[in-house]
DNA sequence: CACACTTAGCTAAACGATTAGCTGCGCGGC
DNA sequence: GCCGCGCAGCTAATCGTTTAGCTAAGTGTG
């Protein structure tokens, strides 16, 4: 690879000049811009972003931390997130927790090594500490991204969980259900929690009380859902309707559903938060909230920008989205 | 941000040392090995990842171009991806070109000023010169993923194109389907034409010829395949059956399907090519021929490593992963 | 004509690590 | 007692940029 200093001895000048001419940064004349032009193309020079970022103290890297990359949800954050960094003229590190701690530990510190000026985290677990002792020294810009954590430092994109149980909650309800379970996650979690506590405040709302047995929680995916609702479908007062709290969990019930013989909405209505996308050719189409992603994202880049270049003195903002239900047809009046 | 100087100065060492005990390349007496640990340890000091490039002359990142990063196959791709370059001590920078020749040029660009060591590429178009020009000088290791181009100076890891499209049909044709037609991908990809010469192949084998207008092809996308779908099935001549190319234009197909108010597999048989995963609780679970996503992802990033290792005096290798079929419920027996 | 002022383009010092090569100490052998 | 060797740890060059500060030539003015 052809460095600076090639370029400088083609054209015969200095490195100075080279580097005003790639930069702009200061006035070179017309004729040693053509030469130093010249040799650029000759040696097909690129400056090393390597370099670059070590002088220049900033590395136009930004780093995301999804917390399962294989949920689709998180797919296409990353995909939202990809297009709109390259907007902002910066490249994207994506990197998975999985959901473990330990790992999102490793993680951040590679982020840090790495000099990426700043993170979007979807956190793992509920401990904001680790965030904050991993970046301690100079602070790392973050955005926390879907779930939060006890931590009012840094800048949150979220969306209603509240509202999202709730609503969902509330479509069942009007259909004349009142036995409704639901599927949720982990309860340490924001998005875990905060639907179910939707769920259970629509159900309160209309005086109804949800069965024990009938109120599960698991892991944020298809096979703990899978699990979870058979498990949940198999008890002999099973409820009418069900809540379940993202779109690959919502999946897994559909699954339990079937491999049990049950059909949806005849046998049980399904209602969930978050969706699968282009899976509307399909039976049943799912009813569920759901909530604009790429809006999210670029929200949350566009923070994570903000903060990069004005620094921690910025009061942190927390942004909340709204989430719509969409209706499908995987749930039938309840005619009693 | 603590640098080696800061560190050697608390340790009362010189950076040389520090080095040595953080790199382990060196032996450092005890006494001050336990000095500089302690340093270390106080000033939270992480060796800065860009100025170890910029002098080891490797980045410790890698990179990967999808074609299209909203499609679930290339999502699987990348968190498979993800996943294994931590293995092997790397950092994965993802991008996606969006099937965007321009979009691809800028991409491999960047990727050669950030020092990538090398790339996974699922190259848009098929002209290789682009490739090949862009990485001139210091060759980049690059792996072709999925598709190739005219290019026998890379590696590359694909599926055997034409035998999932000729499975596939020969599923459709057991079951008594004589009137195939099919949608499947641009033709100027290898993954597009290879599925579909596939499945003429199966055809003429017993002695059928499809009707020119059931032989539709568009772009890898669901949208896409919702149009081209819902024009062909609107024809007074339907197919009875068809092989689609890929997961989301299959559900871009049942889409169309569903909205044309047809059954499947009453009213018409799909079978496809590629997967979304998940979705084996909804109607109908469609038959298609699957690809191991993960074994392929592995194979690739271990080919990258190892030109990355070996250099480019290794020959090229091409590796084939053979398709396998998996059947649902979306296609029925023709009886007649 | 001398002086100050501008400015194009240069030199060289960073950025934060790694590493070749040097220094000086301690020890063993004759 | 001296020489030579081994080796722990240091100094300084280097990677490829950017940029502060300098030089020298040009310009305009009194």
């Amino acid at each position: 690879m052809a460095t600076i200093k090639d370029v400088a001895q083609t054209a015969g000048v200095s490195t100075a000049t080279v580097s005003a001419v790639v930069n702009d940064s200061a006035y070179v004349s017309p004729e040693l811009r053509a030469r130093v032009l010249a040799a650029i193309k000759e040696l097909r020079y690129a400056p090393s972003l390597l370099a670059r970022s070590l002088r220049r103290g900033h590395s136009q890297l930004l780093a995301i931390v999804v917390s399962d990359l294989s949920n689709p949800f998180f797919a296409r954050v990353v995909c939202a997130a990809e297009a709109t960094v390259a907007d902002w003229g910066y490249s994207l590190v994506v990197f998975n927790s999985d959901e473990k701690p330990e790992a999102e530990k490793r993680i951040l510190n590679r982020i840090r090594m790495l000099s990426c000026e700043g993170t979007v985290l979807v956190p793992v677990g509920n401990s904001n500490q680790r965030i904050h002792r991993e970046f301690e020294g100079r602070p790392m810009p973050t955005v926390l991204f879907g779930r939060t954590v006890d931590d009012d430092k840094s800048d949150t994109v979220v969306i209603d969980n509240l509202s999202a149980g709730r609503h969902a909650t509330n479509y069942l309800l009007d259909l004349g259900h009142k036995r409704i379970g639901s599927i949720t996650g982990p309860l340490q979690l924001t998005t875990g929690r905060g639907r179910l506590d939707g769920m259970l405040a629509a159900m309160q709302a209309r005086g109804l009380t949800p069965e024990p047995q009938h109120i599960r929680s698991g892991e944020f995916r298809e096979d703990a859902a899978y699990s979870v609702a058979r498990n949940l479908l198999e008890q002999p007062d099973r409820p009418s309707a069900l809540y379940v709290a993202n779109g690959v969990m919502a999946l897994g019930t559909m699954r339990a559903i079937a491999d049990l013989g049950l059909k949806c909405p005849d046998d049980i209505s399904i209602a969930s938060t978050d969706t699968i996308p282009g899976i509307g050719g399909l039976h049943p189409r799912i009813t569920r909230t759901e909530h604009p992603v790429v809006d999210m994202v670029d929200e949350a880049i566009r923070l994570l920008v903000d903060r990069i270049d004005r620094g921690p003195e910025v009061e942190p903002r927390n942004v909340v989205f709204q989430p719509a239900l969409v209706v499908g047809d995987s749930c039938a009046p309840l005619d009693r």
